[in-house]
DNA sequence: ACGCATACCGACCGTATGGTATGTTATTTT
DNA sequence: AAAATAACATACCATACGGTCGGTATGCGT
């Protein structure tokens, strides 16, 4: 019997608690909407176990957005997109991946680090740091794939794979906005459709494509 | 001698200051973050003015909104990018003006009522609504030139015009959020550039273009 | 001159907030 | 087993917040 404490609601893991209900409520309602009750009542851990773990409020939005590049990268990792050959069915997979898996309630599929660095890149520059660590760590995970697209293609044009990669992201970042505003996932669907057809533009100049 | 009293900030247009200095404010520290005497000191009003002329926070929150669909739309409709007789290069001309007015400080050039959305979207619909209102009326100004574009160019691709002018909004709101994280608005200027190349794409599928 | 509406003032209120101080319990170290 | 430490829990605090309220000043129609 190693646990004959009273209700003991899982000692230990009250910091990752904390965290996967920053990571919920944030998306909900943003950084400053978002009290420190909420996130105990949410994690249902006290007030001590907050303070306990992460120094300010501030602390925890650092440690929130560390906590999200190190969760979406091992998801990106493991997602099936990575399965084709080539670099640029890779890319567009990647693209058509990043489609399917807009659905449901937008809380769940929109980026917390996006909106957090809009939120805090003025009044909180390490938020906004680490913000910026998760989406640019991110785009590199692209670069290698497009920069090898564009070797295989011979394609010269004055673009960078960087800066494309960066590309993807301010599609995807934009399509969450204009799909909160809607409150309709769709519009954010219809963008990447429009990503896809630049990307295959891009490296299939002339013809007209066919899937 | 209209006016012997012994201070009196110019009295009647408190409920416009406060608008001024929301979005101002807003821009830089989110609507959550920006308290009503935050507001009040930056337009030298007092409390007593402000819930005179707004019920609640929210809804200068909607004031607000309502008050960039205003600024903003008199502002696009005396830009110059209006000029070509040519639809596309009407179009083509603002993609360029947006990135030409994507220029010093952050706060200063990014969009209030994308900013608005993201953090309202799901607690004050009535905001978020505001905001939609400005940003696809925005849309709808930019339809009728790509529509007659694509007419003109003989375009049967399967894009519609509404949804090329949600996808410029997507593209222009996503370049805010990187540009945030980065602290750099050289990043929100270069997805512009891939919008540019794309909708060249888009309408000269074969031909490489020449400015 | 009078009445009235609009515009504004500034003190005040109840609550929510981020944060702290101190105590208690489990876990690891020695 | 003892000591040290990490992981909580609880009560509390100062302040900041959105909002209210009674009052004042000014312009305007009559």
């Amino acid at each position: 019997m190693p646990r004959p404490t009273k209700h003991a609601p899982e000692r230990g893991n009250a910091r990752i608690r904390l965290l996967e209900a920053a990571r919920d409520i944030i998306r909900a309602k943003g950084f400053a909407a978002t009290s420190v009750d909420d996130l105990c009542k949410a994690a249902d851990v006290t007030k001590g176990a907050f303070f306990h773990h992460f120094a300010s409020k501030e602390a925890l939005g650092v440690a929130a957005a560390d906590f999200w590049a190190e969760t979406t990268s091992a998801f990106f990792e493991a997602a099936p997109y990575h399965g084709p050959t080539d670099p640029l069915a890779r890319l567009l997979a990647y693209v058509a991946f990043r489609k399917a898996i807009i659905q449901g309630e937008i809380a769940e599929f929109t980026c917390l680090v996006g909106t957090l660095a809009q939120e805090t890149y003025a009044s909180a520059p390490d938020i906004r740091d680490a913000c910026a660590r998760s989406i640019f760590g991110h785009t590199a995970t692209l670069e290698t794939d497009i920069e090898a697209a564009r070797q295989s293609r011979g394609i010269t044009a004055d673009w960078t794979a960087a800066s494309l990669a960066r590309h993807t992201q301010t599609v995807i970042q934009g399509a969450f906005v204009l799909a909160k505003a809607a409150s309709d996932p769709a519009l954010a669907r219809e963008s990447l459709d429009h990503l896809d057809r630049y990307i295959r533009h891009l490296f299939h100049p002339a013809e007209e494509d066919a899937a």
